[in-house]
DNA sequence: TGCAGATATATCGATCTGATATATAGTCGC
DNA sequence: GCGACTATATATCAGATCGATATATCTGCA
């Protein structure tokens, strides 16, 4: 078998100790992975079948009446691929923050307009702050410890992003006193 | 003319004050951009000829001895299409860390083993750091202070994010004392 | 009863990555 | 003046991924 993609050990840590559907798997990356890994339903329904066939989880019908349903769980193939994965070093780092690459070509606009991008990415980052921060609240006590470091993770580093969008606003104002108030 | 995509907008920007080929865009994000907007070679050449095709910049011939070379640059309209792109609010932030993604699931290693994904982490994100101060250290003054702003902001959240490895590493290590010492 | 919202699976065009292929130009040592 | 190496330059392709959409069924509530 070739090389599994992140992506597919999302899967695999997810059914680990809880058989779940295709539509549960998203849900819980929507509510915990997705500020650092997301996935999309085009990937989880193939992701799923591929790691079905390779052995790695087995699935099993579980309907809820008339709807069919499909919940996977994890084989003892399944974890030591995991485990394997996880001692290998990590490989994929990446960023894609619009606002960053405006800010980068701002001068292309006048004087004063580059504060709005700075703004607009500060009151992003704090909104996603404000999620992280919710999610934070409605998580009881649980005997996982790394989801909770890596939430509390987002949720500073979400922080530190609005705080350097501040002190870049007030930076682009004191080099351009001629802005505008708004 | 539908929407372009923000890598279009990379380009419309890297030409806008002196004409580019490919091959110099490619570098030129590498070193400046990358960090939070990369592209490939599969996506600049074609995005290349939509852009011509669509007057938003125009290419022309310029071969250094018997290789073929088109360099291009941005037209009134391409400029215009820049600035009213530069207005809008941003849309895509992105974050893929495959790190962050083992944290997440190293409850399935034994106690001590995580430690191993945080210290991966803070390797590669000084590694990073470093990268971003030579490029500091080569850009000597220029009048577009943005693009300064920007690399600036990557070395700072670089360096945090090292830091945040080393109090996790800290944490994790105080939770479970048994780890061996490397 | 009706309807909104959640559950569940599936698909598709567009975007993007990473690798690879193909050439030519310049540079350095020998 | 040869060979090795690196840089310049363009192009392509499989596979990963996104975002949106389509199709059903179920649940709760007004």
């Amino acid at each position: 078998m070739e090389q599994l993609s992140p992506t597919a050990y999302v899967i695999l840590g997810l059914v680990r100790n809880e058989p779940r559907s295709g539509y549960e798997i998203k849900a819980v990356v929507d509510n915990s992975t997705r500020f650092f890994w997301a996935a999309s339903y085009g990937q989880i329904y193939p992701e799923l079948k591929n790691l079905a066939e390779a052995g790695l989880i087995v699935g099993s019908d579980s309907p809820t009446g008339g709807r069919r349903r499909t919940v996977y769980e994890i084989t003892a193939d399944g974890e030591e691929e995991l485990r394997a994965w996880l001692r290998q070093p990590p490989h994929t780092f990446e960023m894609r923050e619009e606002g960053l690459l405006k800010l980068f070509f701002a001068d292309a606009l006048p004087p004063g307009e580059a504060v709005a991008i700075v703004r607009a990415m500060r009151a992003h980052r704090l909104e996603v702050n404000a999620q992280l921060r919710s999610i934070e609240a409605l998580k009881g006590e649980i005997d996982d410890p790394y989801p909770m470091i890596v939430l509390r993770g987002g949720i500073e580093f979400t922080q530190w992003f609005a705080d350097w969008c501040e002190r870049m606003e007030e930076e682009i104002l004191a080099a351009a006193p001629k802005e505008r108030s708004s």
